[in-house]
DNA sequence: GTAGGGTTAG
């Protein structure tokens, strides 16, 4: 069932309820609590108002649950023993027995086998309540499945159950995860609207975390300063949404006044509040701005940085060149027991390889391998990068061998970074051999590996084969970017084939694409060998608004 | 029982 399907027919169901419907849900409500009463088998169907009336094996049950729910169980099958275990219970456990089941198997990020059990209790007419449709409803979310999800819904509403904030917030969450933000934003006002949502302060921040996930940043931040006028407060977590969102988009100087703002009014920030900035400030080199937001974390408000702002900061000096500063700061994670995981290390890894110092950099790989962690396909593509870089394809190669052995499938960057390594060695016919090899192991080429292989055809002056490959490459659905036709116009050019340069500048018009600097210079050198009004239009054009690099 | 959870590679 599609979401389009299940949407439509869930708000005509919502909307039925607005015209005075509501005795229907009564009576529906109504023969819940009968079958249970006329039930064969002994259920209860709610919770008990002392434990005096709790069957024995149902309060040791409890007790169990309440155990897992802390520590988990040790796999699955023993979650499905004690699942198998309540059903042969008699009477049978409560509702929110189950519920604490399954929310234990939620925590084990186990949502199918959740959404099986919801399923296997719904065939055998267990008694569930909205909880448990909560539940099963915010699994179906988690395993990209919500379509099933709001049919989930409509199964909650047909059997008498009142869906609340956490049924809507959860498949609002759901929506957008899937990147139906329109969607997700429909949903969220109908049922404003309908009265059938007040949105709590979950619902609001699920809300703008989506819209600055999906792009809408703008619409965000007025639904961000909407709930502001409103009862329901942002709290840290809405800061943070918001602060995290405006340093993705560089808008750091916004970001820091939020991030006042929000102690001004008393609501605290925490860890997850300061690691966007500090990479912000640092990505953008403001230091001292950096060691005053650390002083303020840190001192003032107490708060101490985990592995993961370490590890931003371990990333930030060694980009930076700061490779002193980048080992002290692992050496200070070690002292305070945030330990650096596999991508502090990777890190780490890279700042060596960008000053060549490729012994210290394998000296990185045997430290994780001896603190037993895995490797992982940024650990090695990290290297495969370097050693290509210094023109050392056969230690890429042994390692991207050696990938496999330790059960790394190795990714698009991989072989982005092997077939880059081939062409600047000027090997054009094993690169293509190596282009053809991935694509029968199954890895589909993405743009960057095309723009790869044109970049080294075209140095190799097989500009035709290039021009060849551009077009099965939009055959397969990709679309060029500005990139792809600078560098294929690039490669045009060095081999005097100026009408297909100038065929691409015209598709580019076309395709609405406007010139960058590398563009406007390719114009101008296609102007000299060919008279051609519009390219002559786009290059004044370009020239108007100083888009031009000599 | 619902939100954030973002760090590393071409």
């Amino acid at each position: 069932m599609t979401f389009i399907s299940v949407s439509s027919r869930l708000l005509s169901f919502l909307r039925r309820r607005r015209i005075g419907t509501s005795s229907c849900f009564q009576s529906l409500s109504i023969g819940v609590v009968h079958f249970h009463v006329n039930d064969n088998i002994a259920k209860p169907n709610s919770i008990p108002h002392s434990t005096h009336s709790i069957p024995n094996p149902h309060i040791k049950l409890q007790q169990y649950l309440v155990q897992k729910s802390k520590s988990g169980f040790d796999n699955l099958d023993d979650a499905l023993a004690v699942f198998d275990k309540m059903l042969k219970l008699r009477p049978l456990p409560y509702d929110f027995h189950f519920n604490q089941l399954l929310t234990v198997l939620v925590k084990m990020k186990q949502y199918q086998v959740a959404v099986s059990l919801f399923q296997e209790m719904s065939s055998r007419k267990i008694d569930v309540d909205i909880i448990t449709f909560n539940i099963a409803i915010n699994c179906c979310c988690h395993s990209n499945r919500v379509d099933y999800a709001f049919s989930l819904l409509l199964s909650a509403f047909k059997r008498g159950f009142v869906p609340d904030v956490f049924t809507y917030t959860t498949l609002i969450r759901g929506l957008l995860s899937q990147h139906k933000s329109a969607e997700a934003r429909l949903f969220f006002t109908n049922l404003i609207k309908l009265n059938e949502l007040r949105p709590n302060v979950v619902t609001y921040s699920t809300m703008i975390n989506g819209l600055c996930k999906t792009g809408h940043t703008q619409m965000a931040i007025w639904l961000f300063r909407f709930m502001g006028k409103s009862d329901c407060k942002p709290n840290t977590v809405t800061y943070n949404t918001v602060i995290d969102s405006l340093c993705q988009h560089g808008l750091v100087d916004d970001a820091l006044i939020l991030q006042s703002e929000m102690m001004e009014k008393g609501i605290l920030p925490d860890v997850w509040t300061y690691s966007p900035l500090i990479q912000v400030l640092c990505k953008l080199n403001r230091w001292e701005e950096l060691s005053l937001l650390l002083k303020q974390m840190i001192e003032d408000m107490n708060i101490s940085p985990n592995v993961h702002t370490f590890t931003i900061l371990v990333d930030a000096y060694a980009k930076s060149g700061k490779l002193d500063d980048a080992k002290q700061i692992i050496k200070i994670m070690n002292e305070r027991g945030e330990y650096p995981n596999i991508v502090t290390y990777n890190s780490l890894m890279q700042a060596y390889c960008s000053q060549g110092q490729m012994d210290e950099a394998l000296d990185v790989l045997s430290t994780i391998k001896s603190k037993k962690m895995m490797p992982n396909c940024y650990t090695y593509n990290i290297l495969l990068d370097a050693y290509c870089r210094e023109l050392k394809l056969d230690i890429a190669m042994v390692l991207y061998r050696n990938m496999e052995c330790e059960g790394l499938s190795p990714t698009v960057v991989t072989h982005n970074i092997l077939l880059h390594g081939l062409c600047q060695l000027g090997k054009t016919m094993e690169a293509l051999a190596f282009f053809y090899k991935i694509q029968e192991l199954g890895h589909k080429p993405d743009i960057i590996i095309y723009q790869t292989l044109f970049a080294g055809l075209c140095k190799s002056n097989y500009v035709d084969k290039a021009l060849s490959f551009f077009q099965t490459m939009e055959c397969n659905g990709l679309i060029p970017e500005s990139k792809t036709y600078n560098i294929i116009i690039c490669g045009c050019l060095w081999n005097k084939k100026y009408n297909e340069a100038s065929k691409l500048l015209h598709k580019m018009v076309d395709c609405g694409f406007s010139a960058d600097a590398l563009t406007t210079s390719l114009l101008q050198q296609i102007l000299t060998k060919v008279q051609d009004p519009t390219l002559l239009a786009m290059h004044q054009k370009c020239l108007q608004s100083g888009n031009y690099e000599q």
